[in-house]
DNA sequence: TGATTTCTGTAGTATCTACTACGTAACGAC
DNA sequence: GTCGTTACGTAGTAGATACTACAGAAATCA
């Protein structure tokens, strides 16, 4: 059973990359939002027609369900190696707003979180798709915090997204990165008077 | 010179009363966002066809502008009444950030805060239209702060815009009032660590 | 060599968007 | 009554949207 990774399908080759097409979309979708890039832009900036692009991704939700994937690798904050068992709850959590904006400020041509950003377009299969996302990541704070602080980890949980959220839109209005770092530094002071370590 | 407020303008008289016809064009914009109401949708709730619309609103950013104004006399936070120069400036913030939950959580049918959601739509004239309303009320609150605390104003507005703007997009996402108060309280713990009193 | 499979480009589709041209109806003025 | 003015309903406009039917091109398989 040679070349079963490569042992070239049958039918004509795709003459784009399809991995590569999926970053450019990343950027757009990062830059603009989902409802602010349109499928012409896409195909375009992809450089294929659209015929193509439905071969390859479904239909423009398919697509970003896949930006989506790339971005929860690549993009995304690191919950599960900030927030640490050796080290203080509040500390961890204010390093984890203070991570998120310093990613949210990092590219003025991608600003904010692309989840976050994303839950708040018009199209509800394109929300579902980044709410699974957030969910998943508000779910690893509150976690993390019940198990020092179970009757605040509610309470600690919607803050801190409550934050990020307020700082991935700061970021899309523009503030720069010490903007942001100033926010959130004094938003982690509200932790440390919640938590006692 | 008589009836100079009622003195009927000549020609056919309108069947519509405008007034009602913003304050139903606000229920909707504010439950959908400026990009989620369509046309269509506007003038069917207002009982009227498309060119009654243009003739009375000139365009659908026309109309979002009395909107905006008519939500910043009924619907919006009286910043002004909040920030008091008798009490504690870290007080008044905390006031004025749990008042921002109690309304953003209010009504279901319209979450979060009119102008916040409506500078993140697709539209870049809505966008400006709302971002002055945005801007006057930050600078309210960074003249008040600067008054008592020049050194803090800046950090702490940016604070509590990001807080105003994250509890605006958790009520939009379907967070309870008892949850966005009780992160507004938290918020506040911020404050009091900042502004010594 | 076909036969089969898959991608590609041309050229569309229907539907939605904000917005309007136009003829008529309803008023006050005279 | 007629005239001027304004609002009205009918029926559209152009442009954008996401998406596709179809025929031909380029590969593997027999």
């Amino acid at each position: 059973m040679p070349d079963t990774e490569k042992g070239r399908a049958p039918g004509r080759p795709r003459r784009f990359d399809a991995e590569k097409a999926v970053t450019t979309a990343q950027e757009m979708f990062h830059a603009k939002g989902y409802d602010g890039v349109s499928l012409a832009e896409l195909t375009q900036a992809m450089g294929i027609n659209p015929p193509s692009f439905y071969a390859a991704f479904g239909n423009k939700r398919g697509l970003y369900a896949r930006v989506l994937d790339r971005y929860a690798q690549t993009g995304a904050i690191p919950i599960a190696d900030i927030l640490r068992d050796d080290r203080p709850v509040a500390d961890c959590l204010k390093t984890l707003i203070e991570e998120a904006a310093r990613r949210y400020g990092a590219d003025p041509s991608a600003p904010g979180c692309l989840v976050i950003e994303g839950a708040r377009c018009q199209d509800r299969d394109a929300r579902a798709a980044t709410s699974a996302f957030h969910v998943a990541a508000e779910d690893a704070v509150r976690a993390y915090v019940a198990e020092r602080y179970p009757e605040a980890a509610d309470r600690v949980t919607d803050y801190i997204g409550t934050v990020m959220i307020g700082l991935s839109a700061r970021a899309r209005t523009g503030h720069d990165l010490d903007r942001l770092l100033a926010a959130a530094r004094l938003a982690g002071e509200a932790l440390s008077r919640d938590l006692p370590g």
